[in-house]
Formats: structure tokens, sequence, C-alpha cells
DNA sequence: ACGGATAGCGCAACCCGTTGCGGAAAATAG
DNA sequence: CTATTTTCCGCAACGGGTTGCGCTATCCGT
């Protein structure tokens, strides 16, 4: 069974397909009574307009394309809960893809986001990813592209991030306030950012606290088990930290392990505290104090910046947004 | 600037549209030299297909829906991320919508399906869903459907999910054989069917073992907060489980911080055990034994078997897949 | 009754790649 | 050298909704 054209109601009203368009959209052209009885017929064919059809047509898709490099289990399923929302509510759909942290997934990704016609893109980089000179294509085509969480600081790009450098300073003053002394930090990739950023905040608290930055109190890693294996390490050592941030909920959540697997106790033996979208932070026994971070939050305004880019293109005046974070405190380091 | 089509190529070279479509293709009709100066020509334009134009020729979209209540943070994006990676792989892509647990916004969801031509759908359905007649609209223009994870036992419908049953049959088999005698469970809303199975395995094992059913140490919750508020009650009678069943790891993580807050010790003062995908588990201190179910699986599992119904309908003998778990023991009970 | 305004509708092109069919030129056969 | 096949390519329609433009019929005013 095919499904009903709007030259099946035409036909069957003796009417022209025109007639029969303008009518089901109210165009003031067509006479009332032609409009009821179209809209009855369209009504009992169980006609609905064929979308591919409209979009081909008026060369859009309504479609946003997401590229991000894996869905995790902490911020981006809120982030990507955030953009379906606004996406959905402003009439544009939501295609997903996965670049699995490889620059040349996402090159593919893009291409296929492009033969698609997709009309506009939210990106949060691979770690792989330098620049963003694979993004032109869209740039040349007026298709507005968002980075998002993970983006390269360059100029012109769209960005929508959190203020990772306030996020971890206020982390660190909070620590120092309770006199912690050995401050340590585990940090993802040294080269993203995300990373910098939240190390320069990092930094620069421990500065304002006259605390000395120890490089071996702080330690990178790209993956879950490469963090774990470093973090170990650095708990092995004979001068140990007596607090640790970390910067974001994956990492907390390695950190924990390790530290339940030592047998130490929080926060007597090491105090922690961490960047957090907000969840894990409760399961953790005892609770421990958080920098909140939303990933709903960066989603939904990453959202309607495209809409607004994608709409009115030269109205939009912030293309760069960077979300504030606070405090949740909920242990008594 | 607009995009190069098919005609300015041919324009340039002076030969029809269809040459060209067909040279970019290696139809045999062409000529190899012409080939090659289309390729050539394609290549300097930097042409890519328009799949609009193509997919609405072919009335096809080579997309597959997903609608799913809500992006949760444990079960739901992994089985996106397995979903997405399958969808890929065999050529399409993937578009989500969230119901919002709202039957409402779930037919919404179709709607929006139905108007992007999709080329098939998955489906977890809302704890709203009582029956999957609005789905019928798919069945007619032969695109399948698949349900996953929350699903109705309706006669003929694809599904795939986990053998709730067993997972929490092997659960309290666990429990029991450490002798734990009065065995409590906490479990989603009592009317989906999800929840149905699974308390039926937990009935069973129960009975197996010789051990009282006992309603007033089971919970049922439709939110995290009435879970949390039903269990913090269960814990404040006289009589207290000494073991806990969660059938979901959002239910396990609401028992994880009440049992904390009340400064209970796992397993001393309570045992809990859970269906999980299985990374919570490892957060907690002391880890606890699970039944490992992977959303990873079920999603690449339903994508398979989508791709198949999309591909050869006829072919496809298996419509209902139950996944099994496992059990894996992290605590001594 | 006649000129101009307006309401109501149809024609046909358009978006872009695909494909059945037919035709001309070249190659091969006889 | 003619007849047949093969090679190579173009024409035109298709898919389904949209839209600029033009045409006719009715209406109003004078």
């Amino acid at each position: 069974m095919s499904r009903v054209t709007i030259r099946d109601i035409a036909k069957l009203l003796e009417v022209s397909p025109s007639t029969v368009s303008r009518a089901l959209k109210d165009h003031p052209d067509i006479g009332q009574t032609t409009k009821d009885k179209v809209k009855q017929v369209a009504d009992e064919l169980g006609y609905f307009p064929n979308n591919q059809a409209v979009n081909f047509r008026q060369r859009k898709s309504k479609l946003f394309g997401l590229i991000l490099p894996e869905l995790g289990r902490f911020f981006s399923p809120d982030m990507v809960r955030g953009i379906e929302e606004i996406t959905r509510k402003k009439g544009y759909s939501l295609v997903i893809f996965q670049s699995n942290d490889s620059l040349e997934k996402e090159k593919e990704c893009i291409t296929l986001c492009r033969s698609f016609g997709i009309d506009g893109l939210l990106v949060c980089l691979t770690r792989e990813t330098k620049n963003i000179d694979h993004f032109q294509g869209f740039a040349k085509n007026d298709i507005p592209v968002i980075f998002v969480d993970k983006v390269i600081r360059e100029k012109g790009s769209a960005r929508v991030l959190i203020n990772g450098y306030n996020a971890a300073f206020t982390a660190i003053q909070y620590l120092a306030k309770r006199n912690y002394q050995k401050i340590g930090g585990v940090f993802a990739n040294k080269n993203l950012t995300i990373t910098k950023r939240r190390k320069e905040g990092f930094k620069a608290a421990l500065d304002k606290y006259e605390l000395s930055y120890k490089e071996h109190f702080c330690i990178h890693g790209s993956s879950i088990q490469e963090i774990k294996d470093h973090f170990l390490r650095l708990l092995k050592q004979t001068e140990k930290p007596d607090a640790i941030f970390t910067m974001t909920d994956e990492i907390l959540s390695a950190v924990i392990q390790i530290i339940h697997e030592e047998g130490l106790f929080i926060p007597n033996d090491i105090a922690v505290i961490s960047i957090s979208n907000g969840y894990l932070p409760y399961y953790i026994n005892p609770k421990i104090t958080f920098i909140k971070h939303s990933g709903y939050e960066v989603g939904k305004t990453a959202a309607n910046l495209l809409v607004d880019l994608t709409e009115n293109p030269n109205m939009v005046l912030q293309r760069h947004i960077e979300l504030e974070t606070y405090l949740v405190e909920l242990d008594s380091c």
C-alpha cells in the first residue's frame, strides 16, 4: 500500500495539486469551501505530508547533526537529553554520530552529515582533533557549526562549554580554605583545551593560596585504565597528597575505585573533590563535595544557539558561551 | 555558494546529467575515458551526492528512528552506543527522540518518524503505553519496528531485551545460597512487563529455596523519589529484610543512597544485589555483586535485527530475542 | 453597462539524482 | 560492402510538495 499524496486528493476533488497544497496550509488564495473539502478528504485518506519531498524542495532537512566521541555515562547523556529537548521543541530532529575519539571517524561523520543535508551541527571534538579545518565545508554552505564541551580555541568558531577555569579554581579554593596542603589533581589528556583550562584554574588557585604546585601530584591520562595506573602509582609514593581534585566524573569514578581498593578513607586518608554533573558524588560513601556543572544546561544552551544561528545567522552576537558552575557541599572535609 | 550538482558537471563536460550519474557509479554503459573525465571534474568541483535527492527518489531515507523515554545514565547510553555503532556500520544513521515517558509524546515521535520517512524504528516504550496499536501505521508501509528493553508482550511484534526472569532468579539464588532469609526487592512500576518478568523470576527463586515471599518486603515505584520514600519506610519497619534485590541500576543508586544515609553497612546490616549494566557496582564501597546485563549488547542485537528486517523482511525467523545475563561476584556476602 | 479591483484557482517549473528506452556511431561479422 | 551486434550516450519522466505568475469569474462602484 503506497502512501497518499497530494495528487491523490487533487484527483479525487478534481482540483489541481497546487490548490490542495495551498488549501492544506490555509493559503488566503483558496476559498473556504475548497479548504474544507480538501482537509476533509485529506483526513479521510489519512494523508500526511512527505517531509522528504518538502525538505528536498526547500533545500533544508530540519535535521541537526550531533557528533560526539562517545556516549558516556555522566556528562554526555545529559547533554544529549538537553539538546534533543530543545531541538525538538524548535521543530528539528537530531541525528547522532559517534566519532570514537578518532579524527578519521570524525571526518566520516562530517561526510555523512553533509550528504544528509543537515541544517546545523553540534560537535564535541575527539582528542585527536588539533584543528577545525575539516569543518570549513559547512561554513561555505552557511551551515552553522557549534563546538560543545570539548572545543578548540579558534577565533570565529561558536562554542558552548562550562567555565572550566573557574570550576577548578573554586574546587581548589575549597580545599585550600580547609587547610589541605598537598593538593593533587587528576586530569585528562594534556593536550585538550578542556584539560588546559581546568589546569590553569587549578594552578591559579594554588597560587592564590600560596600552595606550591607540585608536578608529581598531578597526573594525566587518556584512558580510564591509564588514569587508574598513574593514580595508583601516585598513592604508592612516599609523599602522598592529602587531597585530590578530579576534573570529570569519569576520572572521579576511576579515582574512587582505586581509593576503595587501597582501603583508604575519604576524607581522612585523602579528601576528594571533583567537577561533576552531580550524580556520582551521591553514590559514594561518604558523599563528596563537587563543583556542579550541567550537561543538560550545556546541551540546551548549545541547541538554542544553534537554532538561532540557523534561523537568523546575522542576529546572533554571542557565539561563545561559558556556563558557570557552583559548589555543592556534601561532605565536611 | 550553492552546492555542486550533477548538472554542473554535465554542463562543464558537455555531456548529459544521466551520463554523469552513471559514470560516477561505474555503470558499464559509460566509456572509460568519459568516466575518468567525470570523476576528475567531480573531484575538482568538490561534488558530493545530495542524499536527500537520492533518498527521495528511492523512497527511502537510510535513517532509523529511536524512541526512548529518556536518555538515562546506565542502561540506555550503552544501548544507544551499540545501536549507533551497528547502524552506522550498516550504512544507516540514527535519529533519536525522547518520549519523556509520556504516551502522547510517544505518538508525537511516531508522527515525526513517519514524516521523515525512516526506514526502521527502535522503540523503548513509555510506562504509560498499554498497547502498541499506534505503531500499526508502520506495519502498513512495511517499515519494521523493534521494541527494545521496555516492551509489551504482543504476538508478532519484534522484541529485543534481556531475560529478566533468569536475571532475577540468578540474583535471588545467589542470596539464598548464602543463607539470607529475609529477601526484599525493589522494583519499578508494577504494570510494566519488564517489572513483571523480573518479579516472576524473583518469586520463583524464593519458591525454589523455600523462602516465603513477603509482600511487605517488596516495594514498587515509578520515580526515584517514590522508590526512596518507600525504601526508607521499609528500613524503618520493625522487621527488616537482610538482603535487597534491585531490578535496575537506577533503583540501585536510590537504594544505595538511602542505605548510606541511614548509616547502614553492606553487607552486614543489609546485603544488596542488583541487575546492573556493570558500572555502578564498582563505585560503591564495598563493591556489590550484580547480574550483568549489557545495554551495549542489547543495542547491537536490536540494530542488527532491524537491519535484517529492513533489508530482507522475509528471511528473518527469530523476531524475539532475549539475551542472557550472568553473575559478577564482587563481594563476599 | 462598462472599467477596474479582487478573489480563487491552475499551469508549469523547480529541487536533483535515477533509470528505462531509444538512437546513433563504431566495431564486428558474414 | 552490407548486415548485425555492440558500445556509448542522451532524452525524458519520475518522486511529491511548493510557488511565481497568469488567467478567469465575480463583485463593486459609477
